[in-house]
RNA sequence: GUGAGCGUAGCCCAGUGGUUAAGGCGCCAGGUUGUGGCCCUGGAGAUCGUGGGUUCAAAUCCCACCGUUCACCCCA
């Protein structure tokens, strides 16, 4: 027997209700914030995520999903949502637009690895990005639509921390200093910790590691190096941020695991009972993004969340989401002549946008109004000898079993009429 | 990559060496020879993850492999 892949799973019909919900409130915050959909390709070239992302990060180092294809182009399959949408902001010169430009897109990503609760080999992942402005108000935007965006879906268990980590001037003497402070305790740290000391050194700073927490609790604050211009720019955001009426915690020691981020991160965490603290959302500021990818220096600032996570919160958080839309009317039918009378009616309920569903095989009546209750059919229609006789058919309601024989030409209005009662 | 737990019908699971592997949900059928949901009755459905070993005897004990879950790590 075959298998979905390890980390991988399929979304069974039951399960759709709280995707449909998700992506529901996703299509109307965008729309709401002025953000248009885009969708990109399930695979790129490797090397964009490569270049964006960079390495020294475990995404790029040990999760990506590469393969070459026939003519040996090596490519990977979707690592992350912004670097894909940056490609298509430069390849279809989408900075001729009115600046910034507001994207958001909804789709698979790829990670190899261990599979757990709320991480898969393959997620899904909403993220918006607003490209073209350095604006410090758009930074507490995007902070303010994402939580919105949790509120909306009924979410409340969940905090805001807020971080700067600088830009190209200020973040190498930062990183100097912070490399400075480490040195002194190299042999205590971690090996994950040593390797990072040299190769992604402001990861340093969120290793769980105990012994490790100590020496960062000492360690120096990106605030306090931050140059004049970026000092500005996250005052400037905090104050946007009060003035929105945001609650949020500086986090000293957020830096964020992507190395395209500068200035403004920020990270929503689920603040539960349960040890779960992984991510539900994050994002921040990528100022240099845009220029690495190579085009001109572009500010942008953007946040993405994991439709998986939400979801397993929605559940924890007990949140009813709408069901699906059930069938309007069953068609029960008794004989053979009714049968062909049965799929006639389908076909001119259907054409008149009425959902049904057919009867199948030759099912006791019994039978047959089990399966319409199980489909949870809002009326049955009943064609048995008599009413093909009489040109009628026996209207069912299903939800208090009253009944009558109505005409077959009276069916259609009968309907409509039984769906906005 | 590291550590721990678990693999018995579609799903949840009982069963810790000895007759035909139990129950619940779901499915099918009957109880009304043309009427669902509740109830009652019956039925179908299991290579007990795979392979090897111990034993007169293994779902049960041992080993290996595979799968899966959770945690670390990392992130969504």
């Amino acid at each position: 027997m075959y298998k979905a892949p390890r980390g991988t799973f399929d979304i069974l019909p039951q399960e759709q209700a709280y995707w449909k919900y998700v992506e529901g409130k996703v299509a109307f915050l965008c729309q709401l914030y002025g953000y248009q959909p885009l969708s990109t390709p399930i695979f790129e070239d490797s090397e964009l995520f490569t270049h964006a992302v960079a390495g020294g990060t475990d995404l790029v180092d040990k999760e990506m999903y590469t393969f070459e294809d026939r003519k040996g182009q090596k490519l990977a399959l979707r690592a992350e949502g912004t670097a894909p949408v940056c490609r298509a902001y430069l390849e279809h010169g989408l900075f001729n637009l009115a600046q910034p430009v507001k994207l958001y897109y909804i789709g698979p990503a790829f990670r190899y690895e261990r599979p757990q609760a709320g991480r898969y080999r393959q997620h899904h992942q909403f993220g918006f990005e607003a490209i073209g402005s350095a604006d410090p108000a758009l930074d507490a935007e995007v902070i303010e639509m994402a939580q919105r965006f949790f509120f909306s879906l009924g979410l409340s268990q969940f905090s805001i921390n807020l971080n700067s980590i600088g830009c190209k001037l200020c973040q190498p003497k930062y990183v100097e200093a912070l490399q400075e402070h480490y040195s002194d305790y190299t042999e205590q740290l971690c090996p994950d910790c040593k390797v990072r000391l040299v190769r992604n050194p402001l990861r340093l700073l969120d290793c769980k590691k105990a012994s490790c927490q100590k020496i960062a609790e000492t360690a120096p604050k990106t605030v306090n190096y931050l140059c004049p211009e970026c000092q500005a720019h996250f005052q400037s955001v905090q104050k946007y941020l009060g003035a929105l009426g945001i609650t949020f915690q500086l986090n000293h020691r957020l830096v964020r695991g992507l190395d395209y981020y500068t200035r403004t991160v920020f990270e929503i965490e689920p603040q539960e009972e349960g040890t779960q603290q992984s991510a539900l959302g994050g994002g921040g500021r990528y100022d240099n993004l845009i220029e690495e990818l190579g085009g001109k220096p572009t500010p942008a600032v953007g946040f993405a969340a994991g439709i998986e996570r939400l979801i397993l919160n929605l559940k924890r958080q007990k949140i009813a989401v709408p069901s699906l839309p059930t069938p309007a009317a069953f068609i029960a039918c008794l004989g053979e002549e009714a049968k062909i009378e049965a799929a006639k009616l389908a076909s001119a309920l259907r054409k008149n946008g009425i959902a049904v569903i057919e009867a199948t095989g030759d099912k006791s009546l019994k039978a047959q109004l089990r399966q319409a209750n199980a489909l949870g059919a809002i009326y049955t229609i009943i064609i048995g000898k008599q009413e093909m006789e009489n040109r009628t058919i026996i209207l069912r309601d299903m939800r208090n079993g009253e009944q009558k024989a109505i005409p077959q030409t009276e069916i259609i209005t009968a309907l409509k009429q039984g769906e906005t009662a």
